[in-house]
RNA sequence: GCGGCUGUGGCGGAACUGGCAGACGCGCAAGGUUCAGGUCCUUGUGAUCGCAAGAUCGUGCAGGUUCAAUUCCUGUCAGCCGCACCA
């Protein structure tokens, strides 16, 4: 009978389930076995079903899994699903189903699919972000952050009881903008502003006063922020879900707009999110990706003083209704600039602000208002995308002002331009086109002076210094690009022969001595932009009074579920659906004592949290899944955590794996957690793509299949016809292109057994790889090849003979460097390698006429990570009563590794010309006397001078004659 | 533009710290088993020349280091991914 790879795997499928084969032990339970946390990215369960790239990454981690098991690890292989989102709530407003219904749906038909492939998960953890028992949690965590703040002097989040008490206390002061100022008393800071001309202290506050500060401190707080509105999906977005300002999800424009939001100060952790990546094993493309994100830049912040305008110029106020606007000319105004290359300040130019800095509308001239209103108006009509469209041309307008370079005096226009973004550094720079791309551009354009002040090491400088000399500051452009690098530098006074870094250290000194400058740190990451104006998603626990003020919930009364609501539209005003839910948005705390008291007018946030936020903790609540208690019981966390090994798909390298550090590091800092970052050992699984496609390169190109071309040069061209050149690609897989492949289909037609090998076997997991279903077959004729070896076929007229014989030489040394083979690949995930490993085995085992039942049993071991339903099916035919799921894998006899005679390649000049065969242990001189008699090395080393021999031990023996 | 990764037969891909390039699979070819078929078996399969033994060339391209380079160095080209006016 061949093997029927249906009724195997369905029966093993269900006794592991059966017999909880894969059950994770709690510490207690697990008699001093070493742990391993194998996880897998959990999917969200899409109305798509599982899509091909979805198995890759579970099986590697599977076949991990159960190697370790058989290693004798106590393995935690856990399944869930990331289930909140926006899919499912579109859907739901177009069917009218209630989202639960279609997760729960779309959750079933996932578990089967998974099932199906003999994923070895402890089925018992699973766990689903929108059931409430499960959200619970996620809201507590939330309410962590709530009630905490980033201490900058500890450098980590504290309870925000503490900040309080050293307020109380009057140890320090923690302004807005971060800044620390101990003992604010004497310093005379107002704690809200952080302003040091006002002489006001904590105590002194008013309630009001005290709230807001504390409230602006938070790790979760509220903010009137500029931010991607979508009205297309009636949700704003996060920095990270646009996309070339369109939405990330469904590609719907995105605009800008102030909403009050929930923030998360994710930028508090800049510092700590960088510096703790180095230790982790991760991709270095993925960590760099981090950094990226993150932009940490070290530079320094320079004041520019504003010329006061002439007597008969007043500059205007931003509101020109509001009465007594008009500013005074004496009136001290400075433009704060931030800037990597202070040591450049000597070549600073002219300035530029961005067009949304607040201190346009104040030095601007009469004179000049309205050419600026105009082309502020011309900006604020552009997309981000228009203005990233347009980059190469730069545009913006003279403001009619003048700052004062501290450095050396000199009075520099002031433009206004849309280069420079409010966003980043303080949304204005000072100009250096000598030294920077954009701004040399922008100084071409505007016919603005170009000073040279750094002179590059070893590389032609962009101007001479005759150039710099003969025009001086009136110099104009008459060189092509700027110089960007680090050199030495020049027309600086100070600073001059300077090379670049000990110049940016000299110039910060002296701003920071005279008060004009310091040294500071920008990042371009932003806080996370943390609510969502959506039905399905976590409600926040959260009620607001009627001034705004937020206040959250007792713990008790976790987890605030979702009130049931017939319609789930987005508004599409900024009012979320909760709004709709009248009765629960009402607040009446069931809690009677309460500090500060919550009573009366108080109304729930309708806001729900983003998709993210189940998913920035997932990987602990499977630690602990049930526990009503805690979001994780600490013993268990301490034992199971970190991740050993976390794979999942590149498209998380920002996003989820970012604000899961992020909250991982909250909840170290605030003791609920014993690590400082969750995932050791990251892989990120390569794409899948679809089969690879052929057309032809004509005026109209058709699709042509693989066989009807060849390989012409370089490039293919049509058998039939060689001028026509064929074009190889593979795309994506996409429903439009119709090229998804379903696994259901391929598990109906080869069998998961078969599926596993072949995803494991099309490559390297972490490379992009198209798929090809014409090589699945490979897979198959392995697996039957086993099974006739093993079991035998009537079909091919074989019974298979199994007998406790030894293992006759050379394959006994073959299955021992076998199973140490697969045991380093699996260890470095080269699984492609260990299953080439096997097939070779199972190739010698093929021209046995008896398999020696040793040989027999090693090899279904070594295979059941693999495809372990075979394997089991074959374990239990070879007279095993029990699953080997935890059955110890083969061990290898160092001894049989070790060659008794060995081959070395005998070469001369470095070409190989014979070989020879030497028992190992020979002498070198013995080695190098016998390969020289060798027909090969005679024949090409007569009539020359040997100038050297070499014998590389177990590795060859090499003449060089001449 | 900046950053990262990758270039090996007709295809997917092997090759540990430099040491026999092309493991293993697909495809292809020849032969066998079979009434027949192939999800069967065996053998062969980088290119060129040669009946053959064999020789020469060959890891994107051009150099370099070395007895020896897919591997190390310099330059260059192509592809993929990420970021993108980030001061």
């Amino acid at each position: 009978m061949p093997y029927n790879f249906t009724a195997t795997e369905k029966k093993w499928q269900q006794y592991w389930l059966e017999n909880k084969s894969f059950r994770a032990f709690d510490p207690a339970d697990a008699g001093g076995m070493p742990k391993a946390y194998v996880l897998d990215m959990f999917p969200y369960p899409s109305g798509a079903g599982l899509h091909v790239g979805h198995p890759e990454g579970y099986t590697a981690t599977d076949i991990v899994s159960r190697y370790l098991r058989m290693k004798g690890y106590n393995v935690l292989h856990p399944m869930g699903w990331d289930a909140f989102g926006l899919p499912a709530e579109q859907y739901a407003v177009k069917t009218n189903t209630h989202p639960a219904e279609t997760t729960r749906k779309n959750i079933d038909t996932f578990r089967r699919q998974i099932q199906m492939l003999g994923l070895s998960y402890d089925w018992d953890r699973e766990v689903d972000t929108t059931d409430p028992t499960y959200y619970k949690w996620t809201q507590w965590i939330f309410l962590q952050l709530f009630n905490s703040y980033f201490d900058p002097m500890q450098e980590k989040a504290l309870p925000i009881e503490h900040l309080l008490n050293e307020l109380q206390n009057e140890n320090y002061v923690v302004a807005p903008d971060g800044s620390v100022h101990i003992n604010p008393v004497q310093e005379g800071m107002d704690p809200i502003t952080g302003d040091l001309r006002v002489e006001r202290i904590w105590t002194e506050l008013t309630p009001e006063e005290r709230r807001e500060f504390i409230d602006g401190q938070r790790l979760a707080y509220q903010a009137e922020v500029a931010v991607n509105w979508c009205p297309g999906l009636g949700t704003v977005l996060s920095n990270e879900e646009v996309i070339d300002g369109k939405s990330e999800v469904g590609g719907f424009p995105v605009e800008r707009r102030p909403m009050r939001q929930w923030m998360l100060r994710i930028t508090a952790y800049a510092d700590r999110l960088i510096a703790d990546l180095e230790p982790l094993q991760w991709p270095e493309s993925l960590k760099e990706m981090q950094r990226n994100w993150i932009g940490r830049s070290v530079g320094a912040e320079v004041d520019f003083e504003v010329v006061p305008p002439d007597e008969d110029v007043k500059r205007v106020e931003a509101n020109r209704g509001d009465a007594g606007d008009t500013r005074e000319a004496d009136e001290d105004l400075t433009i704060s600039v931030f800037t990597t290359r202070p040591d450049t300040l000597y070549g600073a130019t002219y300035m530029v602000l961005a067009p949304e800095h607040p201190l346009v509308d104040r030095i601007t001239p009469t004179s000049h208002r309205e050419t600026i209103e105009s082309y502020r108006k011309v900006i604020a009509g552009k997309s981000d995308r228009d203005r990233v469209a347009e980059t190469k041309e730069k545009s913006g307008v003279f403001t009619g002002a003048y700052a004062i370079n501290p450095v050396n005096d000199e009075k520099l226009p002031i433009y206004v331009a849309d280069y420079v973004l409010m966003g980043y550094g303080t949304g204005a720079i000072m100009a250096v086109p000598a030294h920077d791309e954009r701004d040399f551009a922008f100084a071409k354009k505007f016919n603005l002076p170009i000073r040279q002040v750094v002179r590059g090491t070893g590389i032609q400088p962009v101007f001479s210094d005759q150039e710099n000399k003969d025009h001086g500051q009136n110099a104009r452009a008459t060189v092509e690009q700027a110089f960007t690098g680090e050199g030495i530098a020049i027309n600086s006074d100070v600073i001059n022969d300077l090379p670049t870094a000990e110049a940016k250290d000299k110039i910060i000194s002296i701003l920071e001595r005279e008060g004009t400058g310091k040294r500071t740190v920008k990042y371009k990451l932003r806080d996370w932009l943390f609510s969502r104006q959506r039905y399905w998603g976590e409600p926040f626990p959260i009620v607001l009074d009627e001034a705004g003020n937020a206040y959250d919930i007792p713990q008790s009364e976790l987890p605030l579920t979702l009130p049931q609501i017939e319609d789930f539209k987005p508004t599409g005003a900024p009012e979320p659906p909760l709004s709709k839910a009248k009765d629960w948005l009402k607040y009446e705390s069931t809690v009677a004592q309460q500090s500060p008291p919550l009573s009366g007018g108080l109304t729930r946030e309708t806001n729900t949290m983003p998709q993210w936020a189940g998913s920035c903790w997932y990987y602990l609540r499977y630690i602990d899944p049930h526990n009503a208690e805690r979001f994780v019981d600490p013993e268990k966390e301490k034992y199971w955590m970190p991740v050993d090994l976390y794979v999942g798909g590149v498209e998380h390298a920002v996003l989820h794996l970012l604000y899961a550090r992020f909250w991982h590091k909250v909840l170290f800092d605030l003791g609920h957690v014993s690590s400082p970052e969750p995932f050791a050992r990251l892989i990120n699984q390569g794409l899948i793509l679809g089969e690879m496609e052929y057309h032809t390169i004509e005026d109209e190109p058709r699709k042509v299949a693989d066989d009807e071309i060849e390989k012409c040069g370089e490039s293919y061209a049509l058998k039939s016809d060689p001028s026509v050149k064929v074009k190889a690609e593979s795309f994506k897989m996409s429903k439009s292109r119709g090229n998804v492949v379903n696994p259901d289909d391929i598990v109906r037609d080869y069998g998961a057994d078969t599926f596993r090998l072949y995803e494991m076997y099309m490559g390297p997991l972490e490379a992009q790889k198209p798929w090809n279903t014409r090589d699945i077959i490979g897979m198959t004729r392995f697996l039957n090849g086993v099974w006739r070896n093993l079991v035998g076929d009537e079909e091919a007229n074989k019974v298979a003979k199994i007998d406790p014989i030894a293992i006759p030489e050379p394959l006994d040394r073959q299955m021992h460097r076998a199973i140490r083979k697969v045991e380093d690949d699996v260890a470095a995930l080269r699984f492609n390698v260990a299953i080439a490993e096997l097939i070779k085995l199972n190739n010698e085992m093929t021209k046995l006429a008896t398999i020696p039942r040793e040989l027999a049993e090693n090899f279904t071991l070594m295979l059941a990570p693999f495809a372990p339903h075979i394997a089991e099916e074959l374990w239990e035919r070879l007279g095993h009563t029990k699953s080997l799921a935890r059955r110890p894998w083969p061990t290898y006899d160092p001894a049989k590794l070790v060659e008794t005679t060995m081959e070395l390649p005998v070469q001369v000049n470095g070409k190989l010309r014979d070989k020879i065969s030497v028992p190992a242990d020979a002498d070198e001189e013995t080695i190098l006397t016998t390969a020289a008699s060798t027909a090969g090395a005679k024949q090409w080393m007569e009539g020359k001078t040997i100038r050297k021999r070499l014998y590389v031990p177990k590795k060859l023996v090499n003449f060089v004659v001449g």
